[in-house]
DNA sequence: GTGGATGATTTTTT
DNA sequence: AAAAAATCATCCAC
């Protein structure tokens, strides 16, 4: 099995593709040396291991047309670098801009795009002996720069030549991008195994890998740290369990949704289903004893009682509009600390219309002050309200704290323990019961609660009150928050539940352990007319982004920072950043916002952030939130001497869409920040004249034509909100770089661009944008 | 599609 | 390290 086979060159690179590379790199050491040409340059590599079973699947977006091109540029580029000349830039390099070099340094024989181009290049061929011979060639300074093909580049020809401890040290030293986590996940178990094998003698079996990878975790360097358990991620499973208490038997539709938010594959949805139903039929041999009358094992969902587990799905209509409620869980490691020391302590919830969300352990800090503390829960929808600073407002009009004119807030922190099962029972009524039961439509229903009076009042939110004389928000429907942070009014939309309808909503939790970038999503919809309903289709939800359907009139929206973290032993970091947009008022057609921020302080953890205009808005009235861009530059490794410069500031790009006959607000780039960012944002002044725009806008589209909703004056307030640590622990010391290398790794959690309409017309043309916004942002996060 | 049985793998326990 | 349990995937009949 171990013969050393000299791979000298594949023999037709063209034809592999590079739908996995370890099967390339299988296949290198299987086909026979072509021609001997190489060979002299590199010592012969040790051949891979035998094909592994492992599940890659990678994406391969890139590659498709280059295949034949790659060749010539690889000769054209060998050519170059033999020469040292200076190569001109190639027409189809992606990613890595790695612009951080100072000029000192010594002449490149290439542009870094232009050995990104070709690294890449022969990665997709599959020749990784050119690689090899490639990246001998290039000058050491450029080996050091950091560039992320360059670096995948070499940990690929580690591997191949089976030098693991290079590739160990390559793997952990540099920062690499989400998308190339497989891959390099792969070389990393793959040169585990190969090594143990070897020291072993003996073909490894699952469990020998298994312990193998216990043994060594991968670094975070390629891993975003969201814990799997049996293959699958700790949230997808919470999901399918939220799902499966609600309805054994979902829809296809509903299974589809499903699919989408884990990332699962639908038939893996489908058999985990089946197989939960099955294991749940026969409790055969595993729970002889707790499990009296069909109740599964481990949740104790009893406790909501009325929950039948006859298959009542969800979403009767076959146009997918489907409403799933996937209350939040965690991280199973820091939510099992957090219900062991906290939870159960001080475990508040919020009751929402009548669902019961779990608040989180730590207080919900709006506009920098705490509105939810201790075990106390606060009742929405007029009911009650627990702590002693909240407020419940019945009637819109009286609140003198609240934000009215219909606008709704709502606070949701997640992330509890076990207890938010129970909430989530209650949340995941059935829609027309629960409206029937707790907010009939005729009933007007506030959700004005949650706001400190006090505290809030000096942030100006009042200013926006009442502006269209007590319209009432009412929800028909519970409103529905997963643990995505996806919020979902289902509202039947018929009557118009939401007078002036605007609903401002925030729920968002960031996961506080895993750096699960996919969580994290607010979703704001309107009520329109046509039901605005966050639904299966219809929303590209991507993870980690802030969606913004049309905005009304006043809409507002606030992310609440995570909650503190106890998670002192824990080994992931917790992140905490947070934007907190309270009160984003449209303006109106003259008016213009400019919010400027402004990062009063950076901590020393090398965190940069970008302050710069966040707000643009055009007479259009369509304005996009450009917050600073948090670049952080933190790397784990500082001794690594690859340590490239980073920190320079990343232009926050804006981009102002506008699309006719809506009126809608995007947030773009709306960068998370982490809890060293003291960063405030200077309440916003309808200001006429200028336009503040940040150095990489984008105006991409500007008919809009005037809506009559935006007549009014409104303001903008933007806050950030400090870290909750930073705010009862006098000494945060939350500033490892941990914190910092899982923000940068997760480009995904930068909040940014979303492009929704009202208009059906607009379908395609909002889809294309969002692409295409979507687009630009992961190409400025890899510049990141 | 679903249930049942079953294999393979993963994870936990001993 | 072995054994046991848990989980996911697959095949097949309905």
């Amino acid at each position: 099995m171990s013969s050393a086979s000299p791979t000298d060159e594949i023999t037709s690179a063209v034809e592999i593709k590079q739908e996995n590379v370890m099967e390339i790199l299988s296949e290198a050491s299987k086909v026979p040396p072509d021609g001997a040409a190489a060979g002299a340059l590199n010592p012969a590599p040790p051949p891979p291991p035998a094909a592994a079973p492992f599940p890659m699947e990678h994406a391969g977006s890139a590659a498709a047309g280059e295949e034949g091109a790659a060749d010539q540029v690889l000769l054209h580029t060998e050519l170059l670098a033999r020469n040292h000349h200076a190569a001109s830039s190639p027409s189809s390099s992606s990613s890595s801009s790695s612009s951080s070099s100072s000029s000192s340094q010594t002449p490149l024989a290439f542009s870094p795009d232009h050995v990104a181009c070709v690294c890449e290049a022969l990665q997709q061929g599959g020749n990784l002996d050119r690689l090899a011979r490639f990246l001998w060639s290039l000058p050491p300074s450029d080996l050091l720069r950091g560039n992320e093909s360059l670096m995948k580049a070499r940990a690929l020809v580690a591997f191949h030549q089976g030098i693991y401890a290079e590739l160990y040290s390559i793997l952990e030293s540099h920062n690499f991008d989400s998308s190339n986590h497989p891959l390099l996940q792969e070389l990393w178990y793959k040169a585990r195994y190969t090594e143990a094998e070897r020291a072993r003698g003996r073909p490894l079996g699952a469990v020998d890998k298994y312990r193998l990878r216990r043994k060594y975790p991968l670094p975070r360097t390629i891993w975003d740290g969201e814990e799997t358990v049996y293959c699958f991620k700790e949230k997808s499973r919470n999901a399918l369990k939220e799902l499966y208490k609600q309805n054994r038997y979902p829809s296809p539709a509903e299974k589809r949704n499903l699919a989408k938010i884990t990332g699962l594959s639908l038939t893996q949805v489908s058999n985990w289903f089946k197989n939960r139903r099955q294991r749940d039929r026969n409790p055969s041999e595993t729970q002889s004893k707790s499990e009296s009358d069909g109740n599964p094992s481990t949740e104790d969902e009893s406790s909501k009682g009325q929950e039948d587990l006859s298959p009542h799905p969800l979403s009767s209509s076959s146009d997918g509009v489907t409403s799933l409620s996937l209350p939040s869980h965690m991280e199973p490691v820091y939510m099992q600390q957090l219900g062991n020391t906290k939870i159960a302590l001080s475990s508040s919830g919020v009751l929402l219309n009548g669902n019961l969300v779990p608040a989180s352990t730590s207080p919900v800090f709006l506009n920098g002050s705490s509105f939810l503390q201790g075990p106390n829960g606060v009742i929405l929808n007029g009911l009650s309200v627990g702590a002693s600073q909240t407020v419940t407002l019945n009637s819109p009009k009286t609140t003198s704290s609240v934000v009215s004119n219909g606008v709704s807030i709502t606070d949701i922190l997640s992330s509890s323990s076990d207890d938010v099962k129970d909430f989530k029972l209650l949340q995941a009524s059935v829609p027309n019961a629960a409206a029937a039961t707790f907010s009939p439509s005729n009933i007007p229903v506030s959700f004005p609660g949650l706001i400190p009076s006090s505290e809030v009042k000096r942030e100006s939110i009042q200013t926006a009150a009442s502006q269209d004389g007590g319209s009432v928000v009412t929800f028909t429907a519970p409103v529905q928050i997963n643990q995505y942070g996806i919020v979902q009014i289902p509202n039947s939309g018929t009557n118009g539940q939401l007078l002036n309808g605007s609903i401002g909503f925030s729920s968002l939790q960031l996961p506080p352990v895993s750096v699960a970038a996919s969580q994290g999503n607010v979703s704001v919809n309107p009520s329109t007319s046509d039901g605005g309903t966050f639904t299966t289709e219809s929303s590209a939800v991507q993870q980690g982004k802030v969606f913004f359907s049309p905005l009304a009139p006043s809409a507002v929206v606030y992310t609440v920072p995570n909650s503190g973290q106890a998670v002192g032993s824990v080994k992931q970091e917790g992140l905490e950043r947070s934007l907190v947009f309270s009160q984003l008022m449209p303006v109106s057609q003259n008016t213009q916002l400019n919010v400027n921020m402004s990062s009063e302080n950076i901590s020393s953890g090398g965190l940069q952030s970008l302050a710069s205009s966040l707000v643009n808005v055009t007479p259009s009235h369509n304005f996009s939130l450009t917050p600073p861009t948090l670049l952080n530059a933190a790397e784990l490794n500082s001794g690594i001497s690859e340590s490239q410069s980073m920190s320079s500031p990343v232009t926050s790009t804006s981009t102002v869409i506008s699309i006719s006959n809506t009126n809608y607000a995007t947030l773009q780039n709306c960068s998370l920040i982490t809890s060293q960012d003291l960063l405030s944002i200077s309440t916003a002044q309808p200001t006429l004249g200028e336009i503040v725009s940040t150095s990489g806008d984008r105006v991409s589209h500007s008919s809009a034509q005037v809506h009559q909703d935006f007549v009014r004056e409104h303001r903008l307030v933007l806050q950030a909100v400090p870290d909750v640590k930073e705010n009862f622990l006098p000494n945060a010391e939350s500033k490892s770089t941990g914190n910092l290398m899982m923000m940068d790794s997760k480009s995904k959690y930068v909040m940014s661009n979303m492009v929704d309409t009202v208009c059906e017309e607009l379908e395609t043309d909002k889809k294309e944008l969002a692409k295409l916004q979507t687009v630009q942002m992961d190409e400025d996060m890899q510049d990141l």
